[in-house]
RNA sequence: GCCUCUGUAGCUCAGUUGGUAGAGCAGGGGACUGAAAAUCCCCGUGUCGGUGGUUCGAUUCCGCCCGGAGGCA
């Protein structure tokens, strides 16, 4: 059987995927799912730049607004909901255009990766977290070291979460984590045309990314955040939004909300700036860039590439 | 006008009892297999405000000048 055919639409944040993914839907009859790991909560709008009707153009779009904000999710629900999208897409014979900017998410969707399904365990967890107040990281990194010395060896000392999550791992299945990465290994049942957008001059991504956040602003962030509090208990990954996070900190120790929209504008270009180095390590991906190319001809580009991609046959 | 404090990396500030200096943040690079908008690692030469002087040697001590903050009139 050929491999499903989908282009992938990947890029910092603010630098213009979703409209380009819009776009591509529209011309190529495809139907945009996203990797985003903050536009999957429903409640959460202006601060995540949820696509509204007319930037979806009336092109389909999936896994968007589709879970509470009480709720936890991650990279597991991820592929698990997007595998089933892509599956029904492939069944409809609509193209796929993943967009999104969570790198993550998307590597696992479509990588060279089989997601393993061991579910965390918060006790565990928890036992180590406590073990590395008291005695510090390096000490349950040194239990790591010990009982699955390759992992730790890629691993840095005070990469805690991962540590934690590697001796949660072997506590729970008796096996490495090591072992599992390397069983877990596929090649990938898609073919992925991958579209990268970006900007020559960072100070231009940068000062696009200043902009934005005080259009979020305008738009009615500060309301849709008040909101949010007063209605919701927001689940720990939800309340890790930038945008959110660092209003309602403002709001529930009374800082300054000005100093606050400075930090959501750092954190958003300190975010970008990992979104790239993720993308960049990735050889597949076609970059345009937005202070090269004019909207209309990035969408040009694009659409024409995305033709010449579905034109082909299947290596 | 007088007195006190202050001027060190893009920003906030340490520091050198005289041997030309270092943190946090920003910025740059990187990692990433169930928190990923998360988490973590690596990268710090800057006329130490200016100018005279003391000294083998001053960013450090002294004088003057120029900024800034406060106090007294």
């Amino acid at each position: 059987m050929a491999d499903q055919k989908i282009i992938a639409v990947v890029g910092p944040t603010a630098s213009g995927k979703t409209a380009l993914a819009a776009e591509l839907g529209k011309h190529c009859g495809g139907e945009v799912v996203s990797a985003d790991s903050m536009q999957i909560y429903r409640e959460m709008n202006i601060g995540t730049a949820k696509p509204g009707a007319e930037e979806r153009q009336g092109v389909a779009h999936h896994l968007v607004g589709h879970v509470g904000v009480e709720e936890c999710y991650n990279v597991a629900s991820y592929t698990a909901d997007a595998g089933r999208v892509l599956a029904d897409l492939a069944r409809r014979g609509r193209l796929p255009v993943v967009c999104g900017g969570t790198g993550l998410y998307i590597d696992h969707l479509l990588g060279n990766t089989n997601f393993f399904d061991i579910a965390p365990d918060g006790a565990v967890r928890e036992k180590y977290m406590l073990m590395a107040g008291r005695e510090g990281k390096e000490a349950v990194y040194a239990l790591l070291l010990e009982r699955d010395p390759e992992l730790a060896r890629r691993l840095h000392p005070h990469d805690l979460k991962r540590v934690v999550r590697g001796l949660e791992v072997l506590e729970i299945t008796g096996r490495r984590l090591s072992d599992l990465q390397q069983e877990s290994r596929r090649s990938s049942p898609y073919d992925v045309l991958w579209i990268g957008l970006n900007y020559r001059d960072r100070q231009l991504l940068y000062q696009r990314i200043d902009a934005r956040v005080d259009r979020m602003v305008e738009q009615g962030l500060l309301e849709e955040v008040r909101f949010l509090m007063e209605n919701y208990k927001l689940s720990a990954t939800a309340r890790a939004a930038i945008g959110y996070k660092e209003l309602i900190d403002a709001l529930e120790t009374g800082g300054e909300i000005g100093e606050a929209l400075e930090l959501i504008k750092q954190k958003s270009r300190n975010y970008a700036k990992r979104q790239l180095t993720w993308f960049g390590k990735n050889p597949a991906v076609n970059w345009l860039y937005r202070d090269e190319l004019s909207a209309e001809e990035i969408t040009e580009r694009a659409v024409s590439m995305a033709g010449e991609f579905l034109k082909g046959g299947n290596g």
